[in-house]
DNA sequence: CTGTTAACGTTATAATATAACACTATGTCG
DNA sequence: CGACATAGTGTTATATTATAACGTTAACAG
């Protein structure tokens, strides 16, 4: 059984970061080991750096952060594409399209679409899973076959709306 | 008044590119000229190669347009970038996020939200405007002020579909 | 007609992403 | 075991997308 799932919008609100990545990372292992797939010690660690961030990176942050930690290597683009090439095809990860960005999946395994609120003050990134019947109604009336969706909300948070007003 | 908007899909659907060109060009001069804001030689040209095209375009896609409509003079980036710049601002185009492409709004004025259908096989994309009532009271559950959307479904129109089945 | 500002033009460069090819590790099957 | 096939990694070079900075020109207000 997967453990309990994250409440929307977790990602505003105070929690325990180091407790909810660790699960993540579990959660990636066991679906990794389910589906036959190999966590390499690359993408295990890309991923790691997404859940430690639990916010956007680009992927030459990532990237840098990947040289920082290991030192006398030098890393180049390609392999962080290709980590993330992988975690984005598993579900672990998604990209934030309007922002040139991966952040660490909420709900990994979901095949479903993810929304995003993306508060363009904290840069945090909320990831919701609402089903988002309108759309996929106009969708189904023309006859086109839904693949992939990107849905990502800008605007400001409620703990941001606070401090600024 | 504004005249007759477009039908939801009308992208993936014959009709008379020509005439509805025409027609959008008139609405954004008309739109412009009501705003007090110059549409310039410069912008208009490149709303012109967005309309022409009624299919996503990359900058320089349309930076080539142009440098193979006016001979002699040879066109740089950040004009093409400060063009579409304004359009955007004024509603005039969008800029699909998941194809790093803009296009020509298909209902300029309205400033509200619009979501794609972008077909992976033809490269047409449709523009909806589909209220999303599911998301935003999720946002407004959580106290989220919402100031710009993007919404992209990929999939395959009911065109391609017969085609390749 | 002159000062102010918005738009344009130009050069250089930043940021994001991928192609192509060589090498290494992992697993398979004789 | 050892030879093969394949998936993953490493490396170099380069493509693609976007912007910073600064000088010039055009539009317009007084």
């Amino acid at each position: 059984m997967s453990p309990k799932t994250q409440s929307p919008g977790i990602a505003f609100r105070k929690h325990d970061h180091r407790r909810c990545q660790r699960q993540l990372l579990s959660e990636a292992t066991q679906l990794c080991a389910e589906r036959n797939l190999r966590l390499t010690s690359r993408r295990r660690q890309v991923l790691e750096i997404l859940l430690a961030s639990h916010q956007p990176m680009g992927a030459y942050d990532i990237l840098a952060e990947l040289n920082r930690s290991s030192r006398n290597e030098q890393i180049a683009p390609p392999i962080v594409y290709r980590a993330l090439e992988f975690l984005l095809g598993e579900g672990l990860i998604h990209r934030i399209e309007s922002l040139n960005a991966f952040i660490s999946c909420a709900h990994p395994g979901h095949r479903c679409g993810a929304q995003f609120l993306i508060c363009r003050d904290c840069d945090q990134v909320a990831e919701l899973e609402v089903s988002d019947n309108d759309l996929l109604a106009e969708a189904g009336d023309l006859g086109f076959a839904v693949d992939h969706s990107v849905v990502e909300i800008t605007g400001v948070c409620a703990e941001c709306q606070k401090h600024v007003g």
